[in-house]
RNA sequence: GGGCCUAUAGCUCAGUUUCGGUUAGAGCGCACGCCUGAUAAGCGUGAGGUCGUUGGUUCAAUUCCAACUAGGCCCA
């Protein structure tokens, strides 16, 4: 007879290979049939809302690791939360409007743009991003996140663009929108305003100059030397052209100044460690210093302009550097970066005298109307002339050009509009409300509270076609600001209805409400502005376009995840945009995480070849391993990805895909309804394993509480290698396959391994989103939700939870220890192969001998041996000693009795029965029972 | 250059955080072995760490402090 037909052994049709690249796409598209996300929302429907905002990547490109990361994060949380009972709509959102895909669009349109609309190139880009979304969207599914999908939000829907409009307006309508001007990139040849994107370095030729400003401020009081002398402070520039916008001269704070007298008498200043080096330059030797100085003793002191009736400051710069020129660095707010920090510092005018084409202003004596490159031989010339230059020469050096007629850039100033930081208050009233925030790591609060405390006032405009209109009008005949209520309130339904390509078809009298008049002077005509909204006020604004609007959303939200770059981004403009309307945060908790970096813990670039698409690792490895990476790694640091990483995560997955395949074929014949032992009945061991199991959802329902997934990861992987395959279920796969079918220890094992399943499949569900609902359809719930993601996390039987019984469990595990390293020596010395080839005898201390006597008769089957002995220590002389476990001997025998063909066990009983004579008595008593 | 952050075995993470204190833990991987009734599975044993470096405080530091190095994000 064929024994081993008689063995209850597992059978399941889940398969043992997930084929993950395959399955996934299968399981997707059953999601969307059943229209999973919707259902779930049905389902919880009433429960406490848990609102997670999406920041919305940028519709651009395909998704990279960086965003699949923060997605399944996003979706990890929107699931545990639902799972812990929540109701967590999701509604993912895009950030459409913008230069790089303008930009993009540009490239792909070439020189056709020069005939097209301002609307038809918006049209382009529309459909650019359209594109793109549709792409991500796939990307962002096949990850296996759920969510709104079919109803994202993009930034350029009309409704959401008119909530911008209205944003807007309630900036400009309480008086925190400020004109003024500042210097940005600008093309003289294509006429436009270009962005720092948009140009190229490259080597450029430029003059270099040394010029002298002559001192007004008197020295005297710094030292008597100076009294009825001529001094001059001497700064050096490449651009010869911004000199007639000179206003300041700035120092280094910490450099030490010489003043030096020059053969002649004169006497002049510059930084200490280049006067050898300048002076030779300038023809100037000998000469001698005869004072250092400060450079705060300098600040606030004034020169003359060499060629104009006016003077320009010293000031203090931290910029300064001794590398060229003279330590003095020609400042003129309106023509650089640098310099209009500094000139914002100082309270300098933003002077900028050229216009569009690159001209100098009629007030510009002696270069009116001249181009600026033309105009540096006649300023230097000029210079000359008034005796101003000391010296002349040719540099070649990196100079921004632009990126499409390659013609060297300018730095000019326009009129642009900005949120005042200060008018209303927004920076003090921001720093309370990052207070009142919760930040995850808090580290977040410091970071983004020093950015705020320091940011400038936030420049809105940009010289752009794609994106929302700052809907404000000039009148044409005053010039005056025109804005109100009515206004905006009127071009927000025009919005509304056509989208903000109005702004560019329609004409200002369309625009504007009927009647409206200038209230200065009364006028009829007016003119829309142009510049359009940096795109941070877009999707800084989306708490009030798609949290306060959608009615199942509200706002302020729960939660906002964002990487740590959004400090600066969108924790960022989307503080400023709340806290400036309404006056509190969009959110009450902001969760960080780091960046994707290699295994070696380098940023990812291309230029570095280090770099991993989320497409290639699912094509290689499956989404679902690509969700565990997201749930291992502790993304408060960097989080690393590696061909290692994912091989051992592999490995770990399929650990735990394999424990849930033995669990579902042991449970193959147990049906709980009927089947189910009582707690009370069932064996030591086994409630052993519910509390164990009640231990382990204890501590994942916190760890998922507290965002800690890489806790929940490495305690669910410990727990079904540890404690359940090599531990528990080793033990009782004896009494499951070799008991009768309805046998009550074996309905007891089925039992706590049921519940074991049942948790498993539920705490694993948000991170192995795949898996766990494919073990869920093998599940045999009668009236189960479709799907585990529309489900519950359980809350245990406290009863479960049994500290006493642990307790005396630690000792047997102790014990098993030293017993399974006996073993590895006996098999070592090939005295044993299989472990129920021996027959242990324990030497035990008498505190351990009372310990274990309780599970005298258990200890065969817990050690997986075919018999087990105690003895007093003292009487077993031979065996191994353990190291570890004072009060523990272990000899190791083989067994000296026949082995049961059937259950494998070495016992005296067999051969008892003639029937049988290879089977145990254990194993007859089953058979007949079977068989009646 | 400035702001914020990180640094424990080959990999992923514990721990020391409110008191600094005996041989710093786990899993995976690796090596070796067993099993063939979870089988492209399962079990066992073992070898791996000067807790980034250097100083300081202390009777005592991986743990506290400082500097440095390496790396990350943002800004300049």
């Amino acid at each position: 007879m064929d024994y081993k037909q008689t063995l209850n052994l597992p059978k399941t049709a889940f398969p043992m290979k997930a084929n993950l690249i395959h399955k996934e796409p299968e399981m997707i598209a059953k999601w969307d049939e059943e229209d999973l996300y919707q259902v779930i929302r049905k389902t919880s429907k009433g429960r406490k809302p848990y609102m997670l905002h999406d920041g919305p990547p940028y519709a651009n490109g395909h998704i990279h690791m960086g965003t699949a990361f923060n997605k399944v994060l996003k979706d990890i949380i929107i699931k545990s939360k639902q799972m812990a009972g929540f109701d967590t709509p999701y509604v993912p959102g895009w950030d459409c409007h913008g230069l790089p895909i303008e930009h993009k669009v540009d490239g792909e349109l070439g020189p056709k743009k020069k005939e097209m609309t301002q609307a038809q190139i918006r049209g382009f880009c529309r459909r650019y991003a359209e594109k793109y979304i549709d792409i991500q969207r796939n990307e962002f599914k096949r990850l296996g996140v759920l969510g709104e999908w079919d109803n994202p939000y993009l930034t350029m829907n009309f409704p959401f663009e008119a909530t911008i409009v209205r944003e807007f307006g309630k900036f400009a309508l309480n008086g925190s929108l400020v004109r003024s001007k500042k210097p940005i990139y600008w093309c003289t040849s294509c006429q436009t305003a270009l962005a720092e994107a948009e140009v190229e370095y490259e080597a450029h030729s430029s003059p270099s100059i040394f010029v002298k400003f002559p001192m007004i401020s008197d020295l005297s009081n710094l030292d008597p030397l100076f009294k009825g002398r001529s001094v001059s402070i001497v700064i050096w520039t490449t651009t010869p052209w911004t000199l007639p916008a000179n206003l300041a001269i700035a120092l280094h704070p910490d450099f030490e100044y010489a003043a030096v007298e020059t053969d002649g008498g004169d006497i002049m200043i510059l930084a200490e460690g280049l006067v050898d080096s300048c002076m030779q330059k300038f023809g100037m030797e000998p000469y001698q210093v005869v004072k250092r100085l400060k450079a705060a003793d300098l600040e606030h002191l004034q020169a003359r302009h060499p060629l104009y009736d006016r003077s320009s400051v010293i000031v203090l710069a931290p910029y300064v550097t001794l590398e060229a020129g003279t330590g003095c660095v020609h400042t003129a707010p309106g023509h650089g970066r640098e310099d209009y920090e500094t000139g914002l510092e100082y309270n300098l005018d933003v002077y900028s005298p050229v216009d569009g084409a690159g001209r100098f202003t009629p007030e510009v004596e002696f270069f009116a109307g001249m181009e600026v490159f033309a105009a540096n031989r006649a300023v230097n010339d000029k210079l000359t002339q008034v005796g101003a230059l000391l010296k002349e020469e040719e540099i070649i050096h990196e100079y921004p050009h632009c990126w499409r007629c390659k013609k060297p850039v300018i730095f000019r100033s326009t009129e642009q509009w900005f949120i005042s930081m200060e008018k209303n208050g927004l920076r003090e009233k921001a720093l309370n409300a990052i207070r009142r925030v919760n930040w995850i790591p808090s580290w977040g609060r410091e970071r983004i509270y020093n950015m705020i405390a320091n940011r400038p006032d936030w420049c809105i405009s940009r010289q752009r076609s794609w994106g929302v209109p700052i809907t404000v009008f000039f009148c044409a005949a005053c010039g005056e600001v025109v804005i109100s209520q009515e206004i905006i309130d009127h071009i927000t339904a025009m919005v509304e209805t056509s989208g903000a390509d109005i702004w560019f078809t329609a004409s200002e009298r369309e625009l504007l409400p009927p009647g409206t008049r200038c209230p200065g002077c009364g006028s009829e005509r007016f003119q829309k502005e142009t510049d359009i909204l940096d795109v941070w006020f877009d999707s800084g604004v989306s708490y009030a376009a798609v949290m306060e609007q959608r009615d199942y959303l509200n706002s302020p939200s729960d939660l906002y995840l964002e990487g740590s770059d959004q400090h600066r981004g969108w924790f960022h403009s989307s503080l400023l945009c709340s806290v400036g309307t309404r006056g509190e945060a969009p959110y009450r908790n902001v969760l960080t995480h780091g960046f994707v970096v290699d295994g070696a813990g380098k940023a990812m670039h291309k230029s570095a070849g280090n770099v991993i698409a989320p497409e290639e690792l699912i094509k290689s490895y499956g989404a679902e391993i690509l969700r565990l990476w997201v749930a291992a790694e502790d993304y408060r640091d960097n989080i690393r990805l590696s061909q290692e990483i994912l091989q051992r995560l592999t490995e770990a997955y399929r650990r735990i895909r394999n424990t849930c395949r033995y669990l579902l074929g042991n449970l193959n014949d147990f049906n709980p309804e009927t089947d189910a032992v009582p707690y009370e009945d069932m064996e030591e061991l086994d409630q052993w394993a519910l509390n164990r199991l009640w231990e382990l959802n204890d501590r994942l329902l916190k760890a998922y509480d507290a965002f800690e997934f890489h806790r929940v990861y490495h305690n669910l992987h410990n727990f079904c290698a540890l404690d359940l395959s090599s531990f528990y279920l080793d033990i009782i796969k004896d009494r499951l396959y070799t008991s009768a079918e309805q046998a009550a220890i074996r309905r007891s094992a089925q039992t706590a391994m049921n519940a074991i399943l049942e948790t498993l499949v539920r705490l694993m569900a948000p991170i192995l989103s795949f898996t766990a609902d494919e073990i869920w359809q093998y599940m045999k719930a009668e009236d189960a939700p479709l799907s585990v993601h529309a489900d519950v996390f359980q809350r245990l039987d406290d009863q479960h939870r049994n500290k006493a019984l642990a307790q005396r469990w630690e000792d047997v595990v102790a014990v098993r220890r030293e017993v399974t390293k006996a073993l590895e020596l006996a098999r070592k010395e090939k005295t044993v192969g299989h472990p129920l080839d021996a027959a242990i005898i324990l030497g035990l201390s008498p505190e351990l001998m009372e310990k274990l006597m309780r599970y005298r008769d258990q200890l065969r089957s817990i050690f997986i041996v075919s018999d087990v002995t105690l003895i007093p220590l003292d009487e077993l002389k031979e065996g191994m000693e353990s190291e570890n476990l004072p009060g523990v001997k272990v000899l190791v025998l083989p067994s000296s009795e026949p082995k049961c063909e059937r259950c494998w066990v070495h016992d005296p009983t067999v051969g008892q029965t003639p029937e049988h004579p290879t089977l145990c008595n254990r194993c007859r008593n089953v058979l007949s029972e079977i068989t009646g």
